[in-house]
DNA sequence: ATAGGTATTATTGTCTGTCAATCTGATTGA
DNA sequence: TCAATCAGATTGACAGACAATAATACCTAT
């Protein structure tokens, strides 16, 4: 009895998620996604149709995506996708590179052999869909494999930060894998990481994965004009 | 003519925050200036009155304060100022470490003269800080030492990353500062991360950072219970 | 035709007020 | 003492209003 009503409140608790909460899920799902190009302006009275929300609950939740630079907000001009320079990029792949290393190292250092098995799992899925060159399949694959690494790597802050990374340069990394031979090359690269970590060689994972990033940026750059 | 306008205009910009931004700020300062208790919880209406603001206003500021971690929001029970465990802040120590290394490794290899001799008058007001023993002089001439390191580091996006931890912990540094010999202690790990940026020598500057940080860290976990 | 200024419209920033849902704390009853 | 219940406090969400600002269309004079 105790146990049921319990239950049911823990339930609520995960499920029963704020309207606002529900509409910053949904448009950072969207921003992810693509739905929004770069410098797409986001007009309030459209999202709030489009979503059925309040303009205020809408407002609060534009406010947490701007923390997360998911948007910029500017003054009297409301909200827009923001549109990445190379430079800015650049630093976030220099950041990435320092914090996809040590996530590795740690994992490397304490992952688990389960988490090593699935591990070689996503890293398979991912093979299959560089293979079959789906640009959209591939991105879900190589974010599942990241996730597993940032949520093993034993601490919570490079987990969020670097997903916050990841989601700011998300719509760069699905160019760049669509580059021809980026993604077999790619998967060569998390391949070495797997295998370090399988190997608990935590200076080679981390070199493992600072190559990768730093493999990922210079195809990312080739996307870039000049 | 149009050089007037211009600069107008430019005022205007700069000077004219929105309330929200406003409140933000304030509400920034008041937390890591220790106004509000950890665990403190914060009162919408209360807010409202304080700051002459309305709820809407206030609500979407508190959710920019919640994504920068400065606050937590639980649903229905509203925002609080959110209690650090000794892991929570172990993590942040772990990769303030990593950071703080980083940048003090690009300030060696990228800071000009100007700054270095600026970086030393820091550490002597520091210094003299130290030895009043005053606590508030204490953290802000910290602050001011690390605000150089952090804005000639080269990457916005380590700036944005430490500062946003160092004000998560700010409240423990203060604490942990005030430790009979700290000061003291600290004052000569930024001299030696000072040195090494002087002499140019990265290696030396981010060993002497990463060091820097560690001792902070075993500090802070003195301050709290067993 | 066009540069420069003006009117119009679209959009945002902010406030007020309302109401239901939920939490908190006190009261009650067994 | 403990659990159930109730009342007050607080939050979540909505609608509507209006001024300030930005974006656009529209002039007008040269």
């Amino acid at each position: 009895m105790e146990l049921l009503r319990w239950g049911m409140d823990l339930d609520l608790r995960i499920t029963r998620k704020t309207v606002q909460q529900e509409v910053v899920d949904k448009l950072r799902q969207a921003i992810l996604s693509g739905t929004f190009a770069p410098g797409h302006r986001l007009v309030e009275a459209d999202l709030c149709e489009a979503l059925g929300v309040s303009r205020s609950s809408l407002r609060e939740a534009l406010r947490g995506l701007q923390a997360e630079h998911l948007i910029e907000i500017i003054p009297n001009r409301g909200p827009h996708i923001p549109v990445l320079t190379w430079e800015d990029a650049e630093e976030i792949y220099e950041v990435r590179e320092l914090l996809e290393g040590e996530a590795a190292l740690r994992c490397a250092a304490r992952m688990s052999d389960d988490d090593i098995a699935e591990l070689a799992e996503r890293l398979e899925t991912f093979h299959r869909a560089a293979r079959d060159e789906n640009a959209d399949d591939l991105a879900d694959a190589a974010a599942a494999f990241y996730e597993l690494i940032l949520s093993r790597c034993g601490n919570k802050i490079i987990q969020q930060m670097l997903a916050g990374l990841l989601a700011r340069i998300s719509y760069l990394r699905k160019r760049s894998m669509s580059l021809p031979g980026r993604a077999l090359k790619s998967h060569e690269e998390m391949r070495a990481i797997h295998q370090a970590i399988a190997d608990r060689n935590t200076r080679d994972a981390r070199k493992a994965a600072m190559k990768h990033v730093s493999n990922a940026r210079a195809s990312a750059k080739q996307t870039f004009p000049v």
